[in-house]
RNA sequence: GUGCCUGUAGCUCAAUGGCAGAGUGCUUCACUGUGGCUGAAGAUGUUGAGGGUUCGACCCCCUUCAGGCACCCCA
């Protein structure tokens, strides 16, 4: 390679194509997201520490968010999370705002880890929060939209699968077999890791917990008991409203999901790719003060978020990456030759004022012109040569079939509009 | 932040410490009104970067950068 100057370790370039693909993303993101009546919205990416200081897991903010001075010298924050700024701007507005809102956003975020497939340090997420409800139907609308996106961009039920959990359900059974309270967040925490680690080592750090051998066994027994769900009053109602929602196929029940993040308080969800070849796809739950932390009346809701990186690699695993996507609807006007120019040039502005994209060669060999339409991925080329013009005509090729037709110019929009 | 693996042509990858290659793509021509196929010719490298060992390094050693895997954390 040569003395190119790299671009900042764990961040990415969208050349077209992939910006292409990107803007599909939101594109579907955003029907999933209006279809249940949820309103974009968007905060800074640039905020102060004193926000994160009270919130988050704290590891998110400390070791992981990136920091530094602004010429003030006051320190600025690179958002690693958004839940913290819609409090603050829920906060503000608090008044004011109709509830329960419904609100979405799409923007980037970073975070300083070191990163591997799936994980950048910069990336884009997909946030979406039901504030001022403490209902399980609002729980079971967050993941039925979940579904439905998924479902909107391919991905069946047989290759995605959101795993659900309760915390209240989990604290309740940890009480019942005598876990002291101040040991639970970090059972809690080893409970959500128990696959990444050996079964010994796991059994290892449990005991480290203060837990006696009968205890262990009694947690073992509860995350392997896939009917726990049928002990809590609001799952059950959470899986009857998912019936409801017809994405019953989309939803299981599982003991092991629990969540990093401290602020969730109730129902708990995951989404993963089935065969588990990938990192979560999404993650969210329910909390019960969102905006007490920044000053404001507590507030209960759900929400939840999901990244960029992973969704796009699961989808590109399974094909579902629309394929054709550099100029869908570019219409190429080729040039004949120096002397015809003018003319091609006058075609081209005709069919953009008539509302068409058009790219307008220069004059070259056609075989050289009709490559680079080729390359370009364009549907239509355009040929305006001495003998289309003698008849006032416009020869039309498609460049998937190699057909090709002369038409007259007053035809060109019906035959565009036909084929899309 | 810890441990391990990888880095060679635009792309996918070869090359016992002994002349850096193949496939594909690219350029030109056969083809003076047309991109599919065919044939002919051609171009392409600081072997990620820097240092060391050696008569000689893509290969061995050190440093560094980037990517990947596990941990950590999480989207």
């Amino acid at each position: 390679m040569k003395n190119i100057i790299r671009s900042v370790k764990g961040t990415r370039d969208f050349y077209p194509d992939e910006m292409a693909r990107r803007s599909w993303l939101v594109e579907k993101l955003k029907e999933a997201s209006e279809s249940f009546g949820y309103q974009r919205y968007e905060g800074p990416c640039l905020e102060t520490i004193d926000l994160y200081a009270a919130k988050s897991g704290e590891e998110l903010v400390k070791e992981q968010a990136f920091v530094f001075p602004d010429r003030g010298g006051d320190p600025i924050t690179l958002r690693p999370e958004l839940t913290p700024t819609l409090a603050r701007m829920v906060a503000e507005k608090q008044k004011q705002l109709v509830f329960p809102l419904r609100w979405w956003s799409f923007g980037p975020f970073w975070r300083y880890e070191r990163p591997q497939k799936g994980r950048t340090r910069e990336f884009y997420q997909w946030n979406i929060d039901l504030i001022g409800s403490d209902s399980v139907q609002a729980d079971a609308e967050l993941v039925a939209l979940a579904a439905n996106f998924f479902n909107l961009v391919g991905l069946k039920s047989d290759m995605v699968q959101i795993l659900i959990n309760d915390r209240r359900l989990m604290d309740r059974k940890l009480t019942y077999i005598d876990v002291q309270t101040e040991v639970k967040p970090e059972l809690l925490k080893l409970i959500d890791r128990i696959d990444k680690q050996p079964a010994d080592v796991w059994e290892k750090n449990v005991a480290a917990l203060g837990l006696k051998a009968n205890q262990i066994q009694a947690v073992k027994e509860l995350l392997a008991d896939a009917r726990l769900w049928e002990e809590s009053e609001e799952l059950s109602l959470f899986f009857k409203y998912v019936e409801a929602l017809g994405v019953s196929e989309y939803v299981r029940y599982d003991p092991k999901i629990i969540r990093g993040l401290d602020y969730y308080t109730g129902i708990v969800f995951e989404a993963h790719e089935a065969r588990g070849d990938f990192r979560a796809i999404l993650g969210g739950g329910h909390y019960s003060n969102l905006v007490e932390d920044v000053g404001g009346q507590p507030l209960p809701g759900v929400g939840f978020a999901m990244g960029d990186v992973v969704v796009m690699l699961v989808l590109e695993a399974y094909g579902l990456l629309p394929a054709e996507l550099s100029y869908p609807k570019t219409v190429f006007m080729t040039v004949f030759s120096d002397d015809l120019l003018v003319e091609s040039i006058g075609l081209a502005r005709e069919l953009r004022e008539q509302g068409f994209d058009v790219i307008l060669a220069e004059p070259d060999k056609l075989s050289k012109q009709f490559k680079l339409a080729d390359r370009l991925g364009v549907k239509f080329a355009l040929v305006l040569g001495p003998d289309e013009l003698e008849n006032d005509l416009v020869g039309v090729k498609d460049l998937r079939t190699f057909e090709q037709e002369s038409i007259s110019r007053s035809e060109l929009k019906s035959i565009f509009n036909k084929q899309k």
